[in-house]
DNA sequence: AGATGATGTTACCGATCGGTACCTATAGCG
DNA sequence: CGCTATAGGTACCGATCGGTAACATCATCT
């Protein structure tokens, strides 16, 4: 058990959602996509089979195809549900910090310290499903939307906080953010570890419109 | 065509590799590993079956087997290659730019807005084969050595050229290149394309033990 | 010419894949 | 009770996969 239990109050659910009592009352649809999600996530998409989804899943491979017409229509929903969940961190963080985009923007960089060292040893899923995924997949115009409307979101935060270079600031964030990622899977996770400080301090420096007073 | 012709010299050769007249007179193992690179490359290692290498390569399976013992020993000297071709990109740097730091910085920031431009639809091939294999898969050393030597040489060579925090400028610059190259696969082709401001910019400004002058 | 080793060709094996047909069991509801 | 819709179970299909056996062909060297 090397991760800190109880480190930070955690913007996602930890315990093993492929756990029977966490599924059990779950409707089908629900659990074979809990179940896509992570088995999609610690082998890749391809090397999985519907058959061992339905099994985790508690359930069998009728049913999987009574939810979803083809394992491509599986990829597109479970993606689309990665999406949600993403976007459902960044709307959690907007409302425990109202109006205050310093404050937003330090509780992004909290819950990429989180993401970086407590979880994810296999980097964001959904880049992983891009890079599996043939440029025409159905499922590829939905992890570009994202990923587009998550560096909109943060240069939209950067010029709220006064940031000189919104749209600069936030790609270089967004771009540290994305390379700390994929590194980890490259054996670079001490190097993911440090992309935290890289933010704070970039944060901190990047020149702004008006000065910020010290806290 | 979108691409420019001749706009600067390359440090890699961009003729069809699969063209049969230009593997006719190479032997088996060596037009095996190119059709394996571009295979690869464009779908994914586990999407393409030793078949279709074995055809890309102007042979069959057989000859295929005579020279690499399983599929996974393929990927394995695939992997290899691809990080010879990377180290041989950076020797060629180093060797036009004879103890020079300042030079081979520029560069190598001109490979990269070569790499991000003009060639690697789909980002870093080693990155991706990392996103595909499972962490035990022999290659996964391979990667993970190759992206921990190009993290050093960035190091030393922020070191030679006198930048205050070598280690910490040598990363920032490395994620922010694997961030660019994973997003050109997640839609982000324009943001991928102003790493390179972001690149120069920061060589330009990053804080110096002793002060370079203007050019 | 003869021998040798590498290569090309075809056919095949067992396993697994995505997807379907068919039937049973169960739960809700009148 | 009986009706209906959903879910579970089993068996199966055609296709493809990684990998192998056996044989024909070819170039090379003595």
């Amino acid at each position: 058990m090397t991760a800190k239990l109880a480190s930070a109050k955690s913007l996602i659910d930890a315990a093993n959602p492929l756990d029977p009592a966490t599924l059990a009352d779950l409707p089908p649809r629900e659990r074979i996509l809990i179940a896509s999600r992570e088995l999609f996530y610690q082998q890749g998409i391809h090397p999985v089979g519907v058959e061992a989804i339905a099994e985790a899943a508690l359930t069998n491979k009728m049913t999987l195809y009574r939810h979803f017409k083809s394992k491509d229509e599986l990829i597109v929903a479970h993606c689309t549900q990665l999406a949600a969940e993403g976007d459902a961190v960044w709307d959690r963080i907007n409302a425990d910090n109202p109006n205050d985009p310093e404050k937003r923007l330090t509780a992004w960089v909290n819950h990429v310290e989180d993401v970086v060292t407590n979880r994810f040893e296999r980097g964001c899923a959904l880049a992983n499903a891009a890079v599996e995924l043939q440029p025409h997949h159905p499922a590829r115009v939905v992890i570009e939307t994202y990923k587009a409307r998550k560096r909109d979101q943060l240069v939209k935060l950067f010029r709220a906080a006064h940031y000189k270079k919104p749209e600069m600031t936030a790609d270089e964030v967004f771009l540290l953010f994305e390379g700390a990622r994929i590194s980890i899977q490259c054996g670079g996770k001490q190097m993911a570890l440090r992309v935290v400080k890289m933010l704070r301090d970039l944060l901190a420096n990047a020149p702004r419109k008006t000065p910020v007073e010290k806290r």
